[in-house]
DNA sequence: ATAGGCCTGGAC
DNA sequence: GTCCAGGCCTAT
């Protein structure tokens, strides 16, 4: 599940599981992750401590003592799975790392889409990112920079992990409902109060979501009631808008389904 | 800007 | 069968 917060998740749960953990085997399961993390990489993991486990963006940095970095990126399924001796593995296991208490944090993956690189130390395996979506660099003054010379539809710019780092497809809908905002508003026509809406639905929507890890952190049940109030618009086309009523419309933008209230998104 | 590719599973 | 999928890269 893996937007900002799914992913702030799933890497405190690989924290907890790693760190201070030495790792006594790793491997690559899948051909897809194999090309970019092979047999020769797996071995050379053998005895490395993990001394952290970093999110930026989407993407995370597993810190090794040697000053090795594993980069693990989830794509659209990936996901960690934290398995305890003699419990079973997930069926989609893509990558394991074996654990020296006997545990393993498996990488779960059912479309095999996910990347992990190993990278030197002192090596930067990041592409170029913009501020975290949660954190305060995050402005209407920051987007008013970048969007002045830009005219690509607000929701495509929100994709743009140069622009803002860790929104998806989904938050990035669910953003513009909070701010009232057009997805198809192109990014130069967008006024200072409109910017400043938009840096509040981003966080509104990510906090929703953070709060909502919070609350099923540690319990396998799932709220069904409080499941079906997860979004507002995204995955709802045909559904009453929670504040007019109107129709939720799906359109297309860059290839990528968008969800909104054409009524209250002006 | 758009389409296609990477992968596989689920809904219809 | 067909279409769609929470991401991102490359080619046109």
């Amino acid at each position: 599940m893996p937007e900002l917060p799914e992913v702030e998740y799933a890497a405190a749960i690989a924290r907890q599981a790693l760190v201070g953990r030495t790792i006594v085997r790793a491997r690559a399961l899948h051909a897809a992750q194999r090309k970019r993390f092979d047999d020769r990489d797996s071995a050379t993991l053998a005895g490395e401590r993990v001394v952290g486990v970093r999110r930026r963006g989407k993407h995370q940095l597993i810190d090794l003592e040697s000053g090795r970095v594993i980069h693990v990126h989830f794509r659209m399924n990936g996901d960690w799975v934290v398995v305890l001796p003699g419990a079973s593995v997930p069926n989609y296991a893509r990558a394991v790392f074996e654990l020296d208490d006997g545990s393993s944090v498996v990488l779960d993956d059912s479309r095999a889409l996910s990347t992990l690189s190993l990278h030197a130390p002192a090596s930067d395996p990041l592409p170029s990112l913009g501020p975290e979506a949660t954190s305060p660099e995050f402005s209407a003054a920051w987007l008013q920079n970048i969007f002045a010379s830009r005219r690509t539809p607000i929701k495509v710019a929100l994709l743009d992990q140069r622009i803002v780092a860790g929104i998806g497809n989904i938050y990035a809908a669910e953003a513009l409902w909070f701010a009232r905002i057009d997805p198809r508003r192109p990014v130069n026509r967008l006024r200072p109060m409109q910017l400043t809406a938009i840096v509040k639905g981003v966080r509104s929507a990510m906090a929703k979501a953070i709060r909502r890890h919070q609350r099923y952190y540690g319990s396998e049940q799932t709220d069904g009631a409080r499941d079906s109030q997860r979004f507002n618009v995204y995955d709802r086309e045909g559904a009453p808008c929670r504040r007019c009523g109107a129709p939720i419309r799906r359109i297309t933008q860059a290839g990528r389904s968008t969800y909104c209230c054409r009524s209250c998104q002006r």
